[in-house]
DNA sequence: CCTACCGATCGGTAGG
DNA sequence: CCTACCGATCGGTAGG
């Protein structure tokens, strides 16, 4: 029973032989693969229906061996959202610091619907409809967690529509467009086709129109 | 080996003692039971992380009695879609007959939205986020099945899409818009809160500000 | 509808 | 990272 007589270590590993430090293990490769392929399959057969032994298998590992990167089948999922998450909300703040800075309203607004476009549809982006779809599989503190992520993402389009709002070019208040808003981009991870009649400049414009009234005065 | 020794049966039964028809079984008060109390379950949780223990615990019953009313899990899945957008489809076809037959095309589009809405977000209304979540969890033939039923209820408002978008109340696309609004409109039923601030009518009124636009001439 | 059960699968772990 | 494994849970079924 004297299970804790192990060579000296300077805490006590969970499990197995001493495991190399976080740091260690999140730089390796095999660490942003499994995210990946994990992502990919969360997407498209959904969180219960992967099992770890599917991921383990995508990236060319055995079944056990992705718990040696990630505490659980449930962290995975935690680290496919934050990642999507953290790197979306700097490309978008990237995009935004790009443009001139006398871009209308309606200019800041066609970008980040560009750009959020870009991030629903992408080919290798799954983490929007992962989000979507197994939110309720996450515990509240994990929730809370890539909440913070989500709000600041989401708060960067506030400016633009309340100078729209003001301007009279978007009617609805600019919190519960914000919301209808979201929902319209996002289903179209469900249904836009890369291969079909309408290209990502052409759902922006459609999306833009939908939305934006331009003001009687300026036509 | 003889085990097609069996009392004379009409039709070689699939387990156990024959079972009553199809329709005796559906008239069953429990078959609506286990359809309700599988809806709920089923928002709640997800269909994966929902078991058929749970169902048959929720209305009452021993574990294996589910099996009675349904063929399978998946059976119960796509009764409680079809069932929810028959009645929906119903119901909104009433509302829409109900109108006057002079009512205009926005007057026609709110009243779908209101429909709509009071769908998506009604208390005992499970079946949209169901089908909006569990979509992938459905064979190709289960799809094809319910998806007559989804075309058909969208159908519906394209007539007043259309008019609209030739009245140029209506900047985008109606095939597009249609697809954006469902999005927006579906997505509610994640953020809407019944108990807050906003109610139905408001939202629907919100939801018309964005998306339509009054003709300049008009006002 | 219930009882009693089966085979399969799954997340996770000890130890190396 | 792999090997070998465990306990739990699940959908479904035979028979009544």
């Amino acid at each position: 029973m004297d299970q804790a007589a192990s060579p000296p270590a300077a805490r006590p590993a969970r499990r197995g032989r001493p495991r190399k430090s976080e740091q260690e293990r999140s730089e390796n490769p095999r660490h942003a693969e499994l995210l990946r392929e994990a992502a990919r399959l969360f997407r498209a057969q959904g969180f219960d229906a992967t099992s770890i032994r599917d991921i383990a298998a995508a990236a060319g590992m055995q079944s056990g061996s992705p718990f040696y990167y990630f505490e659980s089948k449930s962290a995975l999922l935690v680290a496919v959202m934050r990642d999507g998450m953290a790197q979306a909300f700097e490309s978008q703040t990237q995009t935004l610091a790009a443009l001139d800075r006398r871009a209308s309203a309606r200019q800041r607004l066609q970008t980040l619907i560009r750009h959020h476009l870009g991030v629903v549809v992408g080919a290798e982006s799954h983490f929007i409809p992962v989000m979507l779809y197994e939110w309720r599989a996450l515990t509240p503190t994990q929730r809370a967690d890539i909440l913070v992520l989500k709000d600041a993402y989401e708060a960067a389009w506030m400016p633009s529509l309340e100078r729209l709002h003001r301007a009279g070019e978007l009617k609805a208040r600019p919190a519960v467009a914000r919301l209808f808003i979201f929902g319209a981009l996002n289903w179209a991870a469900q249904w836009f086709a890369p291969a079909g009649p309408l290209s990502l400049d052409e759902l922006t414009e459609q999306a833009l129109r939908l939305f934006i009234h331009p003001r009687p005065t300026s036509r």
